[in-house]
DNA sequence: AACTGACATTCCAAAACTGACATGTCGAAA
DNA sequence: TTTCGACATGTCAGTTTTGGAATGTCAGTT
């Protein structure tokens, strides 16, 4: 009889630090900033997550602590073991794929406020999905993108956000034509 | 000096009890199958939080219990109070933009995998697109769609659900053309 | 020499969420 | 009449997530 591991649900912290810990080896305080920026809008973290996360990390061996620097700094790095765990977690496990967004709760219950009101939500959405749109274009444009593994992913990703806020700003346009006037 | 009422996250859940009882009253029992079924894919609720809520909703005198049923069944009913906080928090509020993905958290490290086990993935994330948004399709032809504020919305929001799973379907089909072979 | 801002970590309270477990009723069919 | 599935609620321990407080170091400027 085989013991079925169980499943942990929202050990997805846990692994997309084991995943920026691939590259190269980095301190909480310097995965807090890629958090903040790259990871932002895909998986946002606290800095008490992290370094949380972090330490528990250490203590089960896949990642060991490195080095250490000038202010308490600690450089952790990814153990053979964690690379395992990471690529069990992307090749045999599957991902949640249902999201959460608030943003479209809300449109359900627009009829509770008037027509005005629910044009102006949306509006304010569209605007939103553009002003975003554009972030990520100037992002695109900046970055120079080579072939290696970060470059090609790391598109991969982007395009996702450039497809998905292009997809939304145009959705809350049409919606806004559907919402009767006055 | 003016004091800013402090930012309360996540009261999602609370907003939307309240918005699926300005339709008509019900037990907690029915707006459980209500979160399973149409709001599966906006707002994923467990039977625990939805009882725990409803008991917190009754307590702050935003809903009533106004009919106890056969099995002890209560039905819950809105309040004034109940939709006017309801209104606030659509008119007044703003909503957290940011979702996290955990679908594309693992894209970000695909690299760790072999070329083919990561085309693998986005084969898999295509095809979950195509079958959701078949679903969806199916769901649209099987409402029949009048004009109250019901009907608008949630083919608004159904609306939404189709170009989400149409631009994720094409975009992980382009994406695996980016990876390279072997 | 004092100041300031970026660097860097630890700890904590509270809220939200998950995944059970526990309990019981009612209607219909076998 | 027993059994079964749908109806219906309550509770709880454990984990995740949030948001912030507390603490301190180092480098460069004033």
């Amino acid at each position: 009889m085989s013991r079925v591991e169980g499943k942990l649900p929202g050990m997805s912290l846990r692994h997309a630090l084991l995943g920026l810990l691939v590259e190269h080896p980095a301190s909480g305080y310097d995965l807090l900033k890629t958090f903040s920026t790259s990871l932002a809008n895909v998986w946002p973290a606290t800095q008490s997550q992290i370094y949380g996360e972090l330490t528990k990390l250490a203590d089960s061996g896949l990642v060991v602590v490195s080095d250490q620097g000038p202010r308490g700094r600690k450089e952790y790095t990814l153990t053979d073991a964690g690379l395992a765990e990471l690529r069990h977690w992307l090749a045999e496990t599957e991902p949640q794929r249902s999201t959460r967004s608030e943003v479209l709760l809300r449109v359900f219950f627009l009829g509770v406020l008037t027509p005005e009101q629910a044009r102006g939500y949306l509006e304010s959405l569209a605007g939103h999905a553009t002003a975003t749109h554009a972030e990520l274009a100037a992002l695109h444009d900046a970055v120079d993108w080579d072939d290696d593994n970060l470059s090609v992913y790391g598109r991969i990703a982007l395009e996702y956000g450039l497809r998905f806020t292009a997809m939304q700003q145009e959705w809350a346009e049409w919606a806004r034509t559907q919402v009767r006037t006055s």
